[in-house]
RNA sequence: GCGGGUGUAGUUCAAUGGUAGAACUCCAGCCUUCCAAGCUGAUAACGUGGGUCCGAUUCCCAUCACCCGCUCCA
């Protein structure tokens, strides 16, 4: 098979619709991308098969869509806001994180402020300005961190009304923990899980749609019983991977790693990231955290509110644990076109594309093909109308009809039916398998059925 | 952020300091009764902004974007 390469891919997906260059027009702006019409249908039905799985088929979970705009001290609690803008650096020797400015400034330096990073870095080694907590000259480099996108409520570009894009959705589901909990009257444990844009200025973006500044994320948080955390992360860690497999993707492409101790952040007990071999290498795609209470404790901290769970059983009031698995859908939106794309050589030797995406995740589920263009447009379109009233429906009756198959091939199609004379004659059509290529005859009266059962998830 | 590379039609490629060519795709028509066939025709491009020059798609500068590598990714 053809070796796909992201240049082929990002071609190919110009070509047939699924995305574009964002702000094309006027040359671009930087990792913003469009999804087309086609892609457009195939980054939904992701979001669809999440919530399917994680909130509507799940007993324990329920879903939210909050605002974007949240009162900032919303990102005080978070952390977020802690590290905006300040020039940090690590101690390789002790692992501890320190402004590199006021490290300068406390070896004398009245102002460091207006030292660029590399003149901090150069100042730091020349004049040998040791780690403050375990004396050794062992930095990293220099971390802006700038994540969070800045603007303004209200008309007046005043710094008192600075509000940010949130930088994930997280935030939202805790902040309503408490509406949720008592408004559906929910027991731990119980998840809230959501679907929904956020910010942030990465500092490296690119490959693609991997990581761009403007994404869509999914996320669930799980409330548990502290203690019951870890059971929890593995029960997630499992079926965020079953998930992935039961929607086609290659268990070989497929990679689970655990974060070392050195590597958790400071709030978790245990993370891991289920990877993904993009063709420019493995690249985290899904990653399960258990977050213990720190981000309720910090809501509890900053907003005063109780963020207490009286266990109704032992009456017992605790701050739950969370588990969160968090997938970004463009990471998963590549995934799934990576993992579906396949080039076949046909007994005649033509090579066709085909883009196999699982049936429930196809852009298209069905096309309808009019043999000759001549004597089956009118029957065509009846059954066109017909179709569309329950799934996206394509039409095409231009070109041969092998021609057409190739173009529902490579948008992933799963079923062509055709229209021929025994369509006028006896009300059947021709049916074709995207994947097995085989073609069954069904009277127009079961072809609804037919197709809902084989795009199921 | 650093280094290297690349920007010509929807795509893949040419050529050129003086009217920018092709293939495929797409569209229309003919033909065709199930896998990119054939014929005819049509549409369609020098990323952007400066500079040099009588004249710049070509040379120079800047900028924007993309690709590869490093770095980064609380």
């Amino acid at each position: 098979m053809e070796k796909l390469t992201m240049e082929k891919l990002v071609s190919l997906c110009k070509n047939y619709g699924f995305i574009f260059q964002g702000s094309e027009i006027y040359g671009g702006l930087a990792n913003t991308w469009d999804f087309g019409p086609v892609g457009a249908e195939l980054k939904n039905n992701v979001k669809k098969a999440w919530l399917k799985k994680f909130v509507q088929e799940d007993p324990n979970n329920v879903g939210l869509d909050s605002a974007i705009l949240m009162n900032p001290k919303t990102w005080e609690a978070s952390g977020h806001l802690a590290t905006f803008s300040d020039p940090l650096i690590d101690c390789r020797a002790c692992k501890t994180r320190h402004r590199a400015d006021k490290l300068v400034e406390d070896s004398g330096v009245v102002d460091a402020g207006g030292m660029s990073n590399e003149e901090l870095i150069k100042y730091i080694n020349e004049h040998n300005i040791v780690c403050p907590n375990c004396g050794k000259l062992d930095y990293t480099d220099i971390r802006q961190f700038n994540l969070m996108f800045k603007t303004f409520q209200g008309v007046t570009e005043d710094n008192k009304n600075t509000i940010y894009l949130r930088p994930e959705t997280a935030q939202g589901i805790f902040a309503d923990f408490l509406n949720v909990q008592r408004s559906m009257r929910l027991k731990v444990p119980f998840g809230i899980g959501q679907v929904g844009k956020s910010f942030r200025n990465e500092i490296t973006p690119g490959n693609f749609i991997f990581r761009v500044r403007e994404f869509e994320q999914m996320e669930l948080e799980f409330f548990c019983k502290p203690g019951t955390e870890l059971e929890w992360f593995k029960y997630y860690k499992d079926y965020c991977k079953n998930f992935l497999t039961s929607l086609g993707i290659k268990e070989e492409n497929l990679r689970l790693r655990d974060h070392s101790k050195e590597e958790l952040s400071f709030y978790s007990n245990a993370t891991t990231d289920i990877e993904y071999k993009f063709p420019f290498g493995w690249g985290e795609l899904w990653g399960i955290a258990s977050r213990t209470d720190y981000d309720l404790s910090q809501h509890q901290k900053f907003s005063g509110e109780s963020m207490n769970y009286l266990d109704p059983e032992t009456n017992e009031k605790y701050i739950p644990y969370v588990i969160e698995p968090s997938v970004g859908v463009e990471r998963m939106v590549l995934t799934v076109l990576c993992d579906s794309y396949r080039v076949e050589t046909l007994e005649d030797g033509s090579e066709r594309e085909v883009m196999g995406f699982h049936p429930y995740l196809a852009p298209y589920k069905v096309a309808v093909l009019p043999l000759m263009k001549k004597y089956h447009t009118e029957k065509a379109r009846e059954i066109y109308t017909m179709l569309s009233k329950n799934f996206m429906t394509s039409y095409d009756e231009s070109g041969n009809i092998g021609k057409r198959y190739r173009r529902q091939d490579v948008i992933g199609t799963p079923f062509c039916v055709t229209i021929d004379e025994n369509t006028l004659e006896s009300n059947t059509v021709t049916v074709r398998d995207r994947d097995t290529m085989e073609q069954i005859t069904l009277n127009i009266s079961e072809l609804e059925n037919y197709i809902r059962e084989k795009t199921q998830f």
